[in-house]
DNA sequence: GTCTATACGCAGATAGAC
DNA sequence: GTCTATCTGCGTATAGAC
């Protein structure tokens, strides 16, 4: 019945208060909180600006909403991943699916987390470290994986950082990298992301295979 | 004689003019053009905002000055290390070590380079293509260089943001990173940045001997 | 060239009718 | 809950004295 649960809580979520929601989301994504308007939020909405106040009682709190919002989605069930019996490697490249697919269908979400991660670290680890995910743990796991299966990684920092990179980079600097590469080819830069997914994977392969 | 010339440079250009432009790179490099305030810039140049508006009539002009600035000191001779002699390995090295000096020079560029190119594309792509450099040539010129030297590299695109990707990410997610995974340790994630030249060549490396 | 004072517009926030 | 009208403050920009 997942599916009926689903549909009902869609269906009262959609008055007022998910209609601003859906609308910030949108405009905070693309101009981040110091360029968004809360005009152009309320015209997304449909109402006016009286009624955000009315609702969410400043532009910080509406954006705090959206940015919870956003890393609840951003950032789902890594533990799943990571959890399951397959091999590390497989863990990998699950990792590196999933984490491609969530970008491909929010692909401004590097650039917005980048963005207001750098403009108010503060007020966004707050957000951030209530999800209670240990990320010190799940490294020492990896590490700890790839060992006893024979493959020595080196210092694992530098190997997930090097994972989420390549996977993250080719998104957040889309706007520069599809004009100076690909000549603002959108659709032949849209084909190179869908490769990114082989791409990464063949090196980590290669990573692996090393040893 | 150059070092005269320089310093002959610095002093006449130790003006009010300058001093501006100094304080607006400090306070645009961090905050964006969102973000920035003329009130602070004027307070970081030690003048009064009147003197902004004298100098440059808008602070979209002085916005301009400064990225022109930034651009040109951020992407200096990419060309003379691939015009050298060295075979294509060593010139990838060279990369790597050139961009991972000046960005240790900058942390703050990767951040607002992102940021500003996905606020005003085509602005920025205005004051980029400038400079008159060509992307393509260059990736054919690496693609073609490596296989003289025997080595598949696959699609050079891909590798180049790949290369690009492992160097200037560590510092575009820095207060990110640093946070979750160094637990805010300032001085660890500066070495672990130092750290980069070496993991990223030897990976550059394994993808070499691959084949 | 540099300052103080001020104009002007915009964006966030509130008051109050319905 | 939703609207119109309005307030308030701030940030860019200008006027004008020195």
């Amino acid at each position: 019945m997942f599916w009926l649960t689903t549909i009902l809580i869609m269906e009262q979520k959609d008055n007022t208060e998910q209609k601003i929601l859906e609308a910030a989301h949108d405009t905070f994504l693309i101009k981040g909180m110091d360029g968004a308007r809360m005009q152009e939020i309320a015209d997304g909405a449909g109402i006016n600006k009286a009624l955000l106040h009315y609702y969410f009682r400043s532009k910080q709190k509406l954006f705090e909403a959206v940015f919870a919002n956003i890393l609840k989605h951003a950032f789902p069930n890594i533990l799943e991943i990571f959890n399951s019996d397959k091999t590390v490697e497989e863990k990998m490249n699950d990792f590196v699916d999933k984490y491609l697919e969530i970008l491909i269908k929010n692909p401004y979400l590097p650039n917005f987390l980048l963005k207001e991660i750098s403009r108010a670290p503060e007020m966004i680890a707050g957000v951030f470290f209530k999800s209670g995910f240990e990320p010190r743990i799940l490294l020492d796991g990896i590490k700890r994986e790839f060992e006893s299966e024979g493959i020595h990684i080196g210092d694992v920092r530098h190997f997930v950082v090097n994972l989420i990179a390549m996977i993250v980079f080719p998104f957040a600097a889309r706007p520069l990298i599809q004009r100076v590469i690909f000549e603002d080819d959108k659709a032949e830069y849209n084909k190179f992301l869908k490769e990114r997914g082989t791409e990464v994977k063949k090196l980590i392969q290669t990573l692996i295979l090393k040893k």
